[in-house]
RNA sequence: GGCCGCGUAGUACAAUGGAUAGUAUAGAGGCCUCCGAAGCCUUUGAUUCAGGUUCGAUUCCUGACGCGGCUACCA
């Protein structure tokens, strides 16, 4: 008992390891979606935890900035952009060249319609026969956006100024998203910088005899042994694939940072490319490749299913955030709780609870899990929420903002009511279940412990009388208790992202 | 076809080789002239199916079914 108020655990002291933790990772073609909320929220988080660990983490980002795909956007862009801008249309950059690259979608349809004589009523590609993918190719917004990656590729000067510009605008935009997030990152990576990187270790692989070039000139692994396919590492012409500048950029970044560990924040679909990059690099002796983890989540869906970006609205992030803040201003003013709070306390508070909400929401699952997102029913703010536990703080901080005496522990020998030695108990969990998340990578594990403590905790407060306890004795420790619960709660939300506040 | 993941009340999430499988929400009922009712209390309701291992399986194994993903010289 007299260590209640010694228990201010907050972290482990730091261990000595290194890690690096890769999350985000947009293309920088169209803005993000519901998806990068989750690996957001997960890399965040995960990021915290493995601090609180006494990990040395390092927080990178990589850009996959060229290729076709902003290609399209920019063909679509020259064509019917007029020299829009952010400024000029007042559309944040991300969603604008999103916006055209969805466009870019709609010339290929209209230009396939009038080739081939398609009625408006009719589908296109079911008409002519043939995949979207396929028929692309046949029209002359497709050739275009082709020219500008050849373009780009032998550094045309107004082609890599456009396509600077167009990405220029888009990193201001997913920046305004960070920052309603809450999350940033330590370095951050282009593809265009790093998507030649990895022929060094092709030539390694060779040497060593463990990749092998095949007749048609490409460079493959054999995984057969390992219970996976031929996977090849290098297009016959000698250009790189994805595998190519990861196996690259791995090993660039192993020889700059030393890490001990390497986390890759990405979605389940590429369990089978993590599988293969980590392999590679093993069988290629590098003894850090062991350190490789796939921080593998699943996809976040509707209730019909994936969402699709066509689906539009709600599969946006910026959309479902603002949805939430909404949201929960509307339930705050319902309630009346912003009595006596200017108006940007009040508004801070909205983006508090609403953010909370969402992110709560969806750390509370575990990552390997689906989560079934509908935006009507999902954001709640009653029950097993954020908004439930940061309530259970603000009331606890209203409680001892009405405490007068000092805080000092007792040597008492006051038998403890049952919830309250339940409470006490459980404050003194934190620390195993902060090592249990880190070990897992897994923020749920904090996310429910928080709850169970936030519900314990009101039991305890509708059972017990705190300031009106019949001892100073009791009427101290039970202070106490709840001094340290809120404390607790706020540095696990904190592991979270998620902030509590003093009055709601 | 092959491989990977998942399958728990109407819905959304927990948990465990063991004894009454927890919680939320929705439904029913109760608690503000005592510390904040975004709260608390009572109550109804679930381990996809079939085998196997085991004294004991919701958990481990096999198969079926369902959902999702991967199976590119795309990223």
């Amino acid at each position: 008992m007299q260590d209640l108020d010694k228990n201010d655990f907050i972290a482990f002291p730091p261990n000595g390891k290194k890690v690096l933790l890769e999350y985000c990772s947009p293309n920088t073609n169209k803005p993000l979606h519901i998806g990068h909320v989750r690996n957001m929220l997960l890399g965040y988080s995960t990021t915290e935890i493995l601090k609180a660990n006494g990990y040395d983490v390092t927080t990178v980002s990589i850009y996959n900035d060229r290729g076709i795909a902003i290609c399209k956007s920019m063909a679509a862009y020259i064509e019917r952009g007029n020299g829009a801008t952010p400024e000029s249309t007042g559309i944040k950059g991300d969603h604008l060249i999103g916006d055209y690259y969805v466009l870019f979608g709609q010339i290929v349809t209209e230009q396939l319609r009038a080739k081939y004589n398609v009625p408006a009523d009719q589908d296109v590609y079911k008409t002519i026969g043939k995949e979207k993918e396929v028929a692309e190719q046949e029209t002359e917004i497709f050739a275009k956006a082709k020219d500008l990656l050849l373009k780009w590729e032998a550094g045309d000067e107004a082609t890599i100024a456009l396509w600077k510009k167009m990405n220029g605008w888009v990193y201001a935009g997913y920046q305004v998203t960070y920052d309603m997030m809450g999350v940033s990152f330590d370095k951050d990576y282009y593809e265009s910088q790093t998507y030649t990187l990895g022929k060094d270790i092709i030539d390694e692989g060779l040497a060593k005899g463990v990749f092998y070039k095949r007749p048609d000139g490409a460079v493959a692994i054999d995984l057969t042994p390992d219970g996976l396919d031929e996977k090849i590492l290098l297009r016959s012409d000698g250009t790189s694939i994805y595998m190519t500048q990861d196996l690259g950029t791995a090993d660039v970044r192993y020889n700059e940072y030393h890490m001990d560990k390497m986390i890759y924040v990405v979605a389940n679909e590429q369990d089978y490319h993590f599988k293969v990059l980590k392999l590679c690099l093993q069988k290629l002796g590098k003894s850090w490749a062991d350190g490789i983890h796939h921080l593998s989540y699943s996809l976040v869906e509707s209730p019909t299913g994936r969402f699709k970006s066509r689906e539009g609205k709600t599969a946006d992030a910026d959309d479902m955030i603002a949805e939430v803040l909404q949201i929960a201003e509307e339930k705050t003013k319902e309630l009346g709780k912003t009595s006596g709070f200017s108006a940007e306390e009040a508004n801070a508070l909205y983006k508090t609870i609403g953010l909370g909400a969402l992110k709560y929401f969806i750390l509370r699952v575990n990552p390997y899990k689906k989560i079934i997102f509908n935006p009507e029913e999902s954001i709640d703010f009653h029950g097993h929420t954020g908004p439930f536990i940061q309530y259970s703080h603000a009331r606890i901080r209203s409680l001892i903002r009405k405490y007068t005496g000092t805080l000092v522990s007792i040597d008492t020998t006051t038998t403890l009511h049952s919830t309250e030695r339940e409470l006490i108990l459980q404050l003194f969990e934190y620390p195993t279940v902060l090592l249990a998340a880190a070990d897992k990578y897994d923020p749920a594990e904090i996310a429910n412990y928080v709850y169970n403590l936030a519900k314990l905790y009101n039991k305890f407060y509708n059972e017990v009388p705190i300031l009106t306890a019949p001892t100073q004795e009791e009427k101290n420790l039970r202070i106490l208790i709840s001094k340290v619960t809120g404390d607790t709660i706020k540095k696990g939300m904190k592991l979270l992202g998620i902030e509590v506040p003093e009055k709601m």
